[in-house]
DNA sequence: GATAAACCTTCCAGTTAGGGTAAAGTAAAG
DNA sequence: CTTTACTTTACCCTAACTGGAAGGTTTATC
């Protein structure tokens, strides 16, 4: 199939998957007489595996790790749980900063009348030199 | 003083510091004879709000507006207020976000045996072509 | 058969917020 | 006087694409 039947079957943009092409993600073969990308059900089966990781979180480099584990019938579950837990370990660490920021920021707006008037506790707050 | 000890004191790099020239954010002086930046104290205490808000999660874009309302008297704390509920909302939305994912990527492992065997429960779920 | 739309191609630039490195000028210390 | 520390500009690099231009191909319509 050409790139704009893959794009659509794998929900992905055609740019994306040019681009995929690009940095030697999924390279299909060419039609040599008009110089389209021809994309095999295998190849299409990966664009989905690739854009089903991505919305998982997974980096393009943990997608390539993903992807060999995927066609790999000698992989161990333990390689693919592995690489899991640490990105489940990853996402725990921002979802510790982005709670810490929320209380902060909600904290400052508490604080603040939000009226007409210049006195701003945010706008003091981050005049603040100190670095906490 | 000069770009090293402006850095220092605002906890920004020095790479950073000189960014914020560059792109018009703070504009120092320069020696005309050395060609070296001069921060007054001012521009130091504009670098250290930029620093606080950046880890505040804003924008450098956000920090120009921040600035601009840290500079002018006339200023209504509604304003920054309301600045700062946006961000909020921002970072609710990837909460929302990061915890599905959490969720989704925790129940993967908890299926997954993570034994020296090749069948695994996220590989599959990956390999699913449904977009959910 | 001509033409227009809907595809496809490559190439180039831009996005965020700086980081890395190099070559060269300047300042401070010993 | 020399070494060390600091500063300058300039250029390329990051992630993961997105947008647009200029042009080739295929399919549908008139």
């Amino acid at each position: 199939m050409n790139i704009g039947e893959a794009a659509k079957k794998s929900g992905l943009t055609v740019k994306t998957v040019r681009y995929y092409d690009e940095i030697n993600l999924i390279k299909p073969a060419k039609n040599k007489a008009t110089n389209y990308r021809q994309y095999t059900d295998a190849e299409l089966a990966k664009l989905q595996f690739i854009g089903k990781a991505r919305r998982f979180n997974f980096s393009i480099k943990e997608c390539k790790e993903l992807l060999s584990l995927y066609e790999n019938q000698n992989r161990s579950s333990k390689e693919v749980r592995n690489l899991t837990l640490t990105k489940i370990a990853e996402i725990d660490v921002k979802l510790n900063e982005l709670e810490n920021l929320r209380t902060q920021l909600s904290h400052l707006v508490n604080c603040c009348k939000g009226n007409e008037r210049p006195e701003c506790p945010i706008i003091d707050e981050l005049s603040n030199s100190d670095l906490n």
